[in-house]
DNA sequence: CGAGCCGTTGAAACTAGTCAATTATTGTGG
DNA sequence: CCACAATAATTGACTAGTTTCAACGGCTCG
């Protein structure tokens, strides 16, 4: 097993991630927390792979709210717009590695780009389902179930994204998130080891809520 | 003029309804209000294109709930998914008439296809920020102005769905849509003529509420 | 070790949901 | 065509849940 990705650095802070091992050497942009990886407005050049990290996707809007759209973890592909400029922000939300897939020429729909699209589309409509549900009980218990599922299925979650990121997310305040997992544990469905590793003890509990 | 199209029945009741000129002869089948026009779980087998009427597309939860993701209006296509079975329900809302655009052989994507899932995309991305918004006005504001801009910009809007329909698809009940939009009544802002006619009185107003 | 941020918890205010009653609209049969 | 029934929409009173405002604890980083 040999390091195949050369670094480049797109961000003030420099730790030196290790890159998964790969068959082809792809040059792996890194982004620190908080770090924008493109802007609502600019062009859309290509997309982004996740090779260790993760990542927001947001949009802003007028009042000063955002609203985030997703969260992308490890090995997934985000960045497809319809338009050539992005209608969403893009942001590592802890230390990110990114390798790029250029578009085709010619601005021409290619498999690999539909695939993502439709992925996405999936993603926001599922998503809908959990942001119209009544309480904040069963959004936390969807999201919580949903990050377990695309980190290996395990019990143990890591949450890459703070509690504003969460409120954001599922349309309630950090506050109303904080509480609402205070009560998952009181309810002896989860363990908090720290804020950001949430085990889960009842998952059949967990998902009878998130139903 | 001539009528360029042939009707075939799908449902219990019966209207002749006018088929909008058409250059090719298209079969177009008619549903009546909350007739089926695919079920969750069915195979996918084409796209729809709403000759005159309006549809709904939801999902059931398990306890019962129902989640609107998408209205869609005369002219516009509807029906692509990703999976051979669909995912969602389509009913009509009024009396209605589709023609069908049928899949490549295959199971191709053909740009047909891509644009309509592409617009699908959007659409629900574009919901997702009405659903997460805090305040009831917020989203009814949001929605009537969707909805005028939809229908040739005029605001004069006619509601082809009910308030249950209007409430499952902004996340609220039928009671908050009905005060809500009497309260913009009693804010001077819109007219109702009858509870599915809607007049925009002060369009700059409503637009500043949905932002 | 202290500053600052993140997260948690508490109390008050408010929005939306629930339950219930009334009115309006639509459809049906005499 | 009218009367009645059934459904849809509105409105009111009350309750539950979420937000807001505020204080506090804990972790991280300089």
């Amino acid at each position: 097993m040999q390091t195949a990705a050369s670094i480049t650095q797109n961000s003030h802070l420099s730790p030196i991630p290790r890159a998964r091992s790969q068959t082809h050497i792809r040059p792996v942009t890194f982004h620190a927390p908080d770090c924008v990886i493109y802007a609502q407005g600019q062009r859309s050049r290509s997309l982004y792979q996740i090779e260790y990290g993760a990542v927001r996707i947001y949009r802003l809007l007028a009042d000063g709210r955002r609203q985030i759209v997703a969260f992308h973890l490890v090995g997934e592909t985000f960045g497809f717009e319809i338009n050539e400029t992005h209608g969403f922000y893009a942001e590592a939300m802890v230390n990110t590695g990114l390798t790029t897939v250029e578009r085709a020429a010619g601005g021409q729909l290619n498999d690999r780009l539909v695939g993502v699209a439709l992925k996405a589309m999936v993603r926001a409509q599922e998503h809908l389902l959990v942001v119209g549900r009544q309480s904040s009980l069963e959004k936390i218990a969807v999201f919580l179930v949903d990050l377990a599922d695309r980190q290996d299925g395990t019990d143990l979650i890591d949450l890459p994204m703070s509690r504003i990121d969460i409120g954001d997310y599922l349309g309630i305040t950090i506050e109303t998130v904080s509480r609402t997992i205070s009560k998952l544990r009181d309810m002896g469905i989860v363990k908090l080891h720290n804020a950001r590793s949430i085990e889960i003890i009842k998952p059949e509990k967990l998902r009878m809520l998130s139903n």
